[in-house]
DNA sequence: GTGAAAGCGCTAACAT
DNA sequence: ATGTTAGCGCTTTCAC
């Protein structure tokens, strides 16, 4: 029944002695090296295509490459950060290069066995998308292999980065509620204590912004923020504080679309309506916010873009490792949905 | 600034020479491989521990294995697939061995790509979650590398399989409803049009599911299938379809969760109550059905059960090659919220 | 422009 | 129980 086991995998020598060359002209015509003449290269590509020959990574890796990128993704249900790795994807799909995932699960630990267990796997780059390691770690795997990191704010010259302006997010959000006419506008942060990582985590920069936000449009008596964390739970914890509050507030930024949700969750059981009581917006455009029912204003970070701009950023510094590190940063949009309205009068 | 990229990776050579031993001894103490005192273990653990050595997968895999398994993943922004890769992970975590993913882009040209991609790079065994490759390719990958299917039905002796019982899903579903007293009952499938497929995948056994728990209940006269795509738009689309009919259905089962939230937003769009008017229902249980504003009566497949046994699975299969293929099903269990309801009297 | 040969870090026969 | 040695499949000097 079973199908016998292929013979043995076709290797370079394979290909060589059926194109009747030496091992080193396959491989210069695999790595599109210096020194094969157009001949040379024909009879190999004949014989690769006859013999249906595949490089194999790990033997690759021994010496040289072996063409694949390695990406740490803190939260896959997150569908933020899915655009994110597509765009990764989509942007070495017609290369040599192969995308492997592994998930940080959201602890140091976990991170350094991911970041390890990548380099020991011969990864040639690494992607590492919000990860929550001290950036003393960063700069020792950046150290090992090259490194991009996507959204932390802060420069290295040992890894490029590529980040969302998150406090010009924030005052999308700010703007947008106040053009409406909203002053009591709250925010929901998700708390963060370790100092070295308040000037370069997503979530505080958000908060930041908030702020700065608040006081350019000279609400800075409103200004009231709630800690939790980027969760449902943080949400619906964090808007039953803003309810209890006298006099409550007219709206509530959420830090997150997830957030939001426990936030619309904690509102509805409260009896009041969205957005004709009370205004709610997140962050991220993600799946959530798009669904019918939900309907949530929301922060749009091109998630494609950024992940299409680190495997560029990648594949450059894995070229050139003395290049010098690049920041890339993109602008987000703002798109107002259902659960945004002036405040009741 | 940079920190001076490391000297030079610690080998097992350094390894041996700094416990006094041969390189045999430390690879054999690194696989717990059978000829070896416990005075030598541990000097050579010592040693590991002192030179922080960690072992490069590429060379192992040259001879042996590469401590890697792949995982190929249809979507990862069904909140369903990462539970299964959660399962995976965590069964796996504390093992040698370690989990690295890639979507597979719901294409089986792509499939083609990933897989090949996971063979080239050593991976000593693959799990495939939901592939919609033909079988043909599924059993000549699973010829090369130890290989366990993730959610379709039908068994192969190339292969070992973990599903969950769609056909069961489908009933609990239907029975639901029917005991809140529906008898137009309408589903929304995934259209099918394959042949092999069509009695391996789940959407597909779904539908029949359906069919059989209707006909079960004698509601043969009442069935209706509007054929569409497990999305969104499929279910929008399919649900104006339904609300056109008369008498309209007062109870839609969309395939999948994503599918629900498109129904809900055509219901809301004809301005009518849910459950007051129609009940929905969905399937997966993801993230998406617990959200307070959308509360979605679904059917949980225990996803990380399935990822878990599907690891295990394939470390036995590893382990011995021979060894009979086996099938695994789950039974899944419905879960009530607020979308389903009596219908309208 | 081309190829012979060394060697990457590890595992597995095969001694001892 | 321990060590010696020959590769695994590829890339990379370095001759020609």
């Amino acid at each position: 029944m079973e199908p016998p086991a292929q013979p043995k995998r076709v290797t370079i020598v394979d290909v060589a002695r059926h194109a009747q060359v030496s091992t080193t002209a396959v491989s210069k015509v695999l790595r599109n090296a210096y020194g094969t003449s157009p001949e040379m290269r024909a009879k190999v590509r004949q014989a690769i295509d006859e013999l249906g020959y595949r490089p194999f990574a790990g033997a690759r890796g021994m010496r040289g490459q072996t063409y694949t990128v390695g990406v740490m993704l803190p939260d896959i249900r997150n569908p933020f950060f899915p655009d994110i790795l597509d765009g990764i994807t989509d942007a070495l799909w017609d290369t040599d290069y192969r995308v492997l995932m592994a998930p940080g699960r959201n602890g140091e630990e976990a991170e350094a066995k991911v970041t390890d267990a990548m380099i020991d796997r011969g990864m040639d780059g690494l992607i590492l998308v919000a990860p929550i390691s001290p950036r003393s770690h960063l700069e020792s795997v950046a150290g090992v292999v090259p490194t991009v990191v996507v959204g932390r704010h802060g420069q290295s010259a040992a890894y490029d980065t590529v980040s969302d302006d998150d406090l010009a997010g924030a005052a999308l959000i700010v703007d947008h509620l106040a053009d409406l006419g909203h002053r009591r506008i709250a925010h929901i942060e998700h708390a963060e204590t370790d100092p070295s990582r308040l000037a370069e985590m997503p979530n505080a920069i958000r908060a930041d912004g908030y702020r700065r936000a608040m006081r350019a449009r000279g609400l800075e008596e409103e200004i009231a923020v709630v800690s939790t964390t980027y969760t449902q739970e943080g949400g619906y914890l964090g808007a039953q504080q803003l309810l209890a509050r006298d006099p409550r507030p007219t709206a509530i930024f959420a830090g997150a679309d997830i957030v939001a949700m426990g936030v619309l969750q904690a509102v509805s059981e409260a009896g009041l309506q969205v957005p004709g009581d009370i205004s709610i917006t997140g962050y991220d455009n993600t799946t959530f916010a798009a669904l019918g029912p939900i309907s949530l204003t929301s922060v749009d970070q091109a998630g494609r873009l950024i992940g299409a701009n680190s495997a560029q950023l990648l594949i450059a510094r894995i070229r050139d490792r003395t290049r010098p590190t690049a920041q890339i940063k993109f602008s987000p949009t703002l798109v107002s949905r259902r659960t945004s309205s002036p405040p009741p009068s």
